[in-house]
RNA sequence: GGCGACAUAGCCAAGUGGUAAGGCAGCGGUCUGCAAAACCGCUAUCCCCGGUUCGAAUCCGGGUGUCGCCUCCA
């Protein structure tokens, strides 16, 4: 088997991979801070990684992975200042921070769960470990890498070297160009909060040895990453966006809390853009997995477009692709369901030669798109069936397209058929009975103007929705 | 203004020195009363210019363009 290999941020370097513990891996994945909908930018984050944890689980290792809810102390900007997002989602909807945790995380698993993405062994809700955040804090001021001003307790980058190593920050450069600071007491620019105290009105407070208030946005990931995953944590993964700012900040915090480097390995996957450009909400381009599925689209469609792009490029998403993507799924189930617990007739040196191929693509760093060339050769070129329902099933393990789940589905709803069409394919029917083709294809184009499409198969005739 | 990334067929996207994966669309064919589906086949010399090399999409330099981040402005 080929050996793994993994892409790591801090050193840009492929690193064959190696858990701490030989066997096993904890792999921390940055959630979703659940004050609004997840738009599908957003979910590529995760799908990636699922695959890595099922490319991990497919090379034998034991896999512990934990990812928080981000319910808590996410401001609106990166630089401290503006409002907890979860303040604002509440006040906007009108509702308890807590209420609105309660639905948007909801409907993130749901999405997950759509996209056939495992749910990690732990999931940790930021709220939910406000003592532990305060035990980093205290810890970090014991240490003399935290200082406590007027509005609270703020993490000393000074007193970490290293600090910038992951992002390749300029910090001499920043400092020389620095904004007017909003807050004159912070020593530098980017020091960062750990706690921040809150007045009596703050939604969300907790009590603390600085008196009343809430943590720093960065801490929750220490702290819960560290608590679930000791302090050698072998694999932390999220999105490109978070490298400068939030991960920069939580290696600093975590390995200053630790005395040595926790996170061994830091993967990060691209951004996904939209018709060439950023996703934005004045844009109109801010879509939701319920926006695809509304539009006709399955779940998984969009899980296969992800596949088919690496996960460290950038990648385009258009509705044409993302219908293309669903052709060709539907078209793998299609054929999946003719292979279903086919015992037909094997050839072990090319499933040997082909398992070998896909096994390579994988342990290069997530080569889904290679894999998925090689998934392709199994389905279309002449490999027996039975050899070819083997591998597909193995595969299944790591791609997630229910590629194991016959027989085939058509994605098209067969909700309602309106009477009128009914009647329809029932007199072309009789007709196509009466071999009066002329008639019968007048029908077809009679529906078809209803926005149904007849098709006649070996089963019979079926009547769908035109999408 | 600073930093970084990218530029491969109509669309999406692999490939990082040895002569262009895969998917979608399109075209041709098989099948079908017709159509659809399915299956088979076909379709690119890699943004431009210069250089290195026996050989470059792949390395170097210069352009152009796109995207992202930061900053400034507002």
């Amino acid at each position: 088997m080929e050996p793994l290999r993994l892409f790591d941020t801090l050193s840009r370097q492929l690193k064959p991979f190696s858990p701490v513990v030989p066997g096993t891996v904890g792999v921390y994945t940055c959630g979703p801070t659940v004050y609004d909908y997840a738009h599908i930018g957003n979910l590529r984050a995760y799908v990636f990684a699922d695959i890595l944890r099922r490319v991990l689980e497919y090379n034998g290792y034991q896999v512990r992975h934990v990812m928080n809810i981000t319910d808590v102390g996410h401001m609106t900007s990166d630089s401290d200042d503006g409002e907890d997002k979860m303040v604002a989602g509440a006040r906007r909807e009108r509702k308890s921070p807590e209420e609105l945790a309660a639905m948007y995380t909801g409907a993130f698993f749901a999405d997950l769960a759509l996209l056939n993405i495992k749910t990690p062994h732990v999931v940790c809700r930021a709220t939910d470990h406000v003592p532990e955040m305060i035990a980093v804090t205290r810890r970090l001021l014991e240490l003399g890498h935290a200082y406590e001003i007027g509005d609270g307790i703020y993490f000393d980058i000074s007193t970490f070297p290293s600090y910038g190593s992951l992002a390749r920050l300029d910090l001499q450069g920043q400092q020389a160009g620095a904004r007017v600071e909003v807050n004159r007491e912070k020593r530098h620019p980017a020091d960062f909060a750990l706690w921040r105290r809150a007045d009596p009105s703050h939604l969300m407070q907790w009590d603390s040895p600085w008196g009343k208030g809430y943590p720093g946005w960065h801490v929750e990931c220490s702290a819960m990453g560290m608590k679930y995953l000791g302090d050698r944590i072998d694999i932390h993964t999220g999105g490109i966006d978070h490298v400068p700012v939030h991960h920069e900040n939580e290696v600093a915090q975590s390995d200053a809390f630790a005395g040595h480097r926790v996170v061994q390995l830091w993967m990060h996957n691209e951004f996904l853009l939209v018709d060439g450009g950023r996703m934005a909400k004045s844009l109109d381009n801010f879509y939701t997995l319920t926006q695809l599925t509304e539009r006709g689209y399955h779940p998984l469609s969009y899980r296969y477009f992800c596949l088919n792009a690496h996960y460290r490029s950038k990648l385009n998403f258009t509705w044409e692709t993302l219908a293309g993507a669903q052709t060709a799924l539907e078209r793998l189930w299609g054929r999946v369901a003719q292979l279903a617990g086919d015992n037909g007739p094997r050839v072990e040196s090319l499933e040997a030669e082909l398992r070998q191929r896909f096994q390579a693509a994988v342990n290069d760093d997530l080569g889904t798109p290679q894999a998925m060339a090689v998934l392709w050769e199994v389905v279309r070129k002449e490999v027996p069936s039975g050899s070819a329902a083997l591998l597909l099933s193995e595969f299944e393990a790591v791609l997630g397209l229910d590629l194991d789940r016959a027989p085939a589905r058509r994605v098209g709803s067969t909700g309602e058929v309106p009477l009128e069409v009914k009647e329809l394919v029932a007199e072309r029917a009789r007709a196509r009975k009466a071999r009066n083709w002329p008639l019968a294809d007048a029908l077809r184009r009679r529906i078809e103007e209803l926005g149904f499409v007849v098709s006649d198969t070996p089963d019979g005739t079926t009547v769908q929705p035109a999408r």
